[in-house]
DNA sequence: ATTTGTAATCGTAACGTTACGATTGCATCT
DNA sequence: AGATGCAATCGTAACGTTACGATTACAAAT
């Protein structure tokens, strides 16, 4: 494997002059910098990862630190986007990106302890915030650069990448308004989290702006599973007064609706209109009228290496955070 | 940062003498190795990754190239169980997964090259082979461990995990048959698909042992979206003689598929029987009859990184090849 | 003739780890 | 007493890179 030293040795110079040269250091010689990168893609010469990191202490790698659901696919549909969007943008900065999986059993914190003493990473990118994530206060603490897809409520300033809730649950409910439904069901996953907080945030505003008052029967938590939200969606239907729109939490939230709708014999946009998110293109080709709310996961996953990198460059710089917008289909 | 000279300094031992230590070295006195292992887990010492990695050449890293169908994340639906296999197997392995994302504009070739010579990766997983794949030739060359998903058409022997299609194919169109169809449609992705290919395969056996002639026309190519599926399948249901039965080639084919019937007002699982594959469990909670066999996609990546892994421990023993089967639901 | 300045290049050490051969202390044997 | 064997530990070098302070050669200034 070809490295500094048998450059040097081919071309009678140092192995100092070799490095500086490959990095058009001002101290070389114009001549001699043409002929050392001449001999280096002569010999394919790649830096070797190892070294360097050692001597420089970066590594070029980032960390995603991914939750995954072992048992249910399904539910971690965005998450291909957002890796998509995380490789790719950390490839293109010149970082590999490594995705550390954690099961629901694993301790989360001790997964980002880990991380940080192994010295194996130059940033780590983590989801999933729960209150007052000790995580956050662990890694400002130690000063290893992150960032944060999503947001807790901690009073300390840190970098994160974001999706607005709020904002798409407001625009969700409106549309649903606009239809003229008035008893509007919501799904939520659960109280504690911060995207259900805003998106409960956003109905009750839409839903106070048009004078109709919260009835509590119709916000549903748990919204985790397809068999979770077509329980809970078949018990609302069967109620005396049941709803006439549903904002889904997710594709899986409405491929449950659906399920109950249909074992009614209802249909989707004239009995009962329904708004999903779609991050995943699976929702327009189901064959049902369902209003579309789409968040591009790929560009908060280069988001949120693009904020990531800025933090590693520029350690004391201002903490960047930033909002996605969600982009909503034409009405039908 | 703790360090192995830390801890020595602190005991008074050689760094030598600390580094076996923490390896239950038999050179080191039991007394010594109990003392060195409490003062490391004290100050909280974890090995230098890049240290370790340039002393051995050993990385502890292994990457996984995926080529990303960055236009639609729908397609992509079975790599998400992938990867969760393949990390969590990693690391159980105590290795970390880097993800090579690819573009469909990437040359497959290059980005195997470069992982080649960076010496960042102790093995690679790569993935969509194609027929004579020259990936495979130069890593068997250069000698860099590697396991592929997926075979081709090659000559010389390498070490792959694959799923069985020719059998599930076969199972699929078998079943069909016992709910009475004979002219049954064929999903496939590109004729130089090997699971195409293998797919096509496994349904002309079954057609075969009916003693049922195959009908060309019946037999759709292209089906990489819910777009086409539709498209295709909508033709056939207009044509005089429309298929009674389906086997789809993925969740997206279905899901296309039913678009197709439910534009009809027909219903899948008396109009038309299908079966579909699902790796993501979506199939089963849609609003429909549909038959459904599934492949364990995350076991698939973590035999890949066990086939690796072996490689990687024993690069002369016997090539490893594992086929994986599906399991079919039982029936309606 | 000596000093000063400058451009180009070099040598050494260090990052943290491990491999390998050397060294120590001590008990046992001739 | 001296030699031998063994267990435990040590010292040094090396992996490939980069940072930093020399060192060289040569021209220009004193």
């Amino acid at each position: 494997m070809a490295n500094l030293k048998q450059i040097a040795a081919e071309l009678s110079l140092s192995v100092t002059t070799v490095s500086r040269a490959l990095k058009d250091g001002p101290e070389v010689q114009p001549s001699t910098i043409a002929r050392v990168k001449e001999a280096a893609k002569r010999v394919g010469y790649l830096p070797n990862h190892h070294g360097r990191a050692l001597k420089t202490g970066r590594t070029l790698t980032l960390t995603a630190v991914l939750p995954m659901e072992t048992r249910d696919h399904l539910s971690d549909l965005l998450k291909l986007p957002l890796i998509e969007g995380m490789t790719l943008a950390a490839r293109q900065a010149g970082y590999s990106l490594s995705i550390y999986s954690t099961t629901p059993d694993d301790d989360p914190i001790e997964s980002v302890q880990r991380q940080l003493q192994a010295h194996s990473t130059d940033g780590l990118i983590i989801t999933r915030l729960v209150s007052g994530d000790p995580r956050v206060k662990l890694l400002l603490d130690k000063r290893m650069p992150f960032v944060a897809f999503g947001r807790t409520d901690l009073d300390t300033a840190y970098p994160y990448v974001d999706v607005d809730n709020e904002q798409i649950a407001y625009e969700a409910t409106r549309r649903l308004m606009d239809k003229g439904c008035r008893r509007i069901a919501l799904q939520l996953l659960v109280p504690e989290d911060q995207a259900s907080a805003m998106r409960l945030s956003g109905y009750g505003r839409a839903m106070a702006e048009a004078g109709v008052p919260i009835d509590q029967s119709l916000i549903g938590h748990g919204m985790f599973t397809m068999e979770s939200s077509a329980a809970w969606f078949d018990r609302l239907l069967a109620s005396s007064d049941p709803p006439t729109g549903l904002a889904c939490a997710n594709e899986l939230g409405l491929l449950g609706a659906l399920h109950a709708l249909g074992r009614r014999g209802l249909a989707p946009g004239s009995d009962v209109h329904i708004v999903t998110r779609d991050s995943t293109r699976l929702a327009r080709f189901l064959p049902a009228r369902i209003g579309i709310h789409s968040v591009d996961m790929a560009g908060v996953g280069r988001k949120l290496v693009e904020v990531l990198e800025n933090r590693i460059m520029n350690p004391l710089g201002p903490v960047e955070t930033v909002l996605m917008q969600g982009r909503f289909e034409p009405a039908e």
